[in-house]
DNA sequence: ATTTGTAGTATTGTCAACAATCTTCTTGAC
DNA sequence: GTCAAGAAGATTGTTGACAATACTACAAAT
């Protein structure tokens, strides 16, 4: 019998993940959520101690929840001076934002040349009429942004690019509180509605060019909305 | 006097790194190389003791630099199974490919319409003049690639976004053997070099429509010989 | 022959203690 | 008052031991 060259591989391998969380997962969920909401500023120092004292676990699975927080992009580990909440500057979110644009401009491109594209029409064309119901209504427009982020999160599973599932998914994490910022008001909401149907049409069409286009410049007017409110709170 | 509302931040904080590498950086480093290289195969499992013995370390730093090779996607993290090798699928490294083309998209638009260009553009001729010479070499082209993956960390850093710069970083290490196969050929480095030259030309001229179009059609140039390749050696 | 159960082993997960380094506070000289 | 040097405290880095889980091999039953 030969000898078996792939002995020191995985067997089958189940690619599904374990039904629950590991202790670092949890950990990192809940320091996410608190950075995200704010709760934690940015700049802020995060401690190992501190943090494993508030869970009552050790130090080990915080290190390594810090860990996947700046795997995406949350916190900014400096070797002996441990992690604190990124605080990026106005240039960075610019340079986040055109990264974004870019590819969700090859997320939208492989939606409409992709073969699923019939299937997703009449969800999209619900969540946008949802949008467009909401866009208008005074206030923050909370409710506008959960719409966005659930058609952002259904179009990137759609593109069926895991790996450009993975980048987009840690991107948005990081932008999430400038999205917001970008889309407070009821005019701007409008301008991304009106994005919004365009993209639809395309993707309807089966237009890859145009659904990269028109993608492009909705994460570029995005950008642009979010830059200005965050230069007219630091000036 | 007033609480400072930043006491729970950083001093000025320096930016600069360290100047010697951490403890896991340096494993990290090491297992990188093997994985590159190939010494590690695709699929082939990493045990943290076998890894801590050789190293004479204990599996904690082990641990964190699995943890930074799986951020570069060099290894994949299941729980309670350990760290393997990726090995991904030719769908995969055609998806990988194609965010890259993106992303040098991107790149090489924002160098042609930044305001350095003229700085750069008496080395990249230099670069691509020895490319040139190089490319109708028999063999491997193992001093072409050379060239190719310094000229692209160059153009890389030139671009001037640092967060595109981490994340094509991060690709280029994933993607480095299979750009190393689609240029395995004379032809197609002679391909390739006519790529280079009309970018240096877009450059040049400040062109940055151009410059996108053309870096992304060099990418997918380098995806498709790769994965020309990839399927022979598979089928 | 296939499946199921069950030890035994291998491997990862977690912890608490110690070492190394950084930060801050105090002291003293100019 | 400002700056430098040093001591004290705080924080991260590393280690080895133990716990929890997953894998392997073998036996027994269908």
């Amino acid at each position: 019998m030969p000898a078996n060259p792939a002995a020191d591989m995985f067997p089958p391998l189940r690619q599904s993940a374990p039904l629950t969380q590991s202790l670092p997962e949890q950990i990192a969920a809940r320091l996410s959520e608190r950075i995200v909401s704010g709760t934690y500023s940015p700049g802020q120092r995060v401690m190992e101690q501190s943090v494993a004292e508030e869970f009552e676990v050790s130090r080990g699975p915080v290190r390594e929840a810090l860990r996947l927080l700046e795997k995406d992009g949350l916190v900014m580990i400096l070797p002996r001076r441990g992690a604190q909440v990124t605080n990026p500057s106005i240039e960075e979110v610019n340079e986040i934002f055109d990264i974004r644009a870019m590819l969700n401009g090859l997320r939208d491109r492989l939606i409409a040349e992709g073969p699923h594209r019939a299937e997703l029409v009449p969800t999209l064309e619900l969540d946008i009429e949802k949008l467009a119901q909401t866009a208008a209504l005074p206030g923050p427009g909370d409710e506008y942004i959960d719409i966005v982020l659930r058609l952002n999160r259904l179009l990137t599973q759609a593109a069926g690019n895991h790996r450009l599932q993975a980048i987009l998914g840690s991107l948005a994490v990081q932008t999430v509180r400038y999205t917001r910022l970008g889309l407070s008001t009821p005019q701007r909401r409008q301008q991304s509605v009106q994005n919004w149907q365009s993209l639809l049409l395309a993707i309807r069409a089966g237009d890859g060019d145009a659904a990269e286009r028109i993608a492009r410049q909705r994460v570029i007017d995005s950008r642009d909305a979010a830059v200005q409110h965050l230069r007219a709170l630091a000036g």
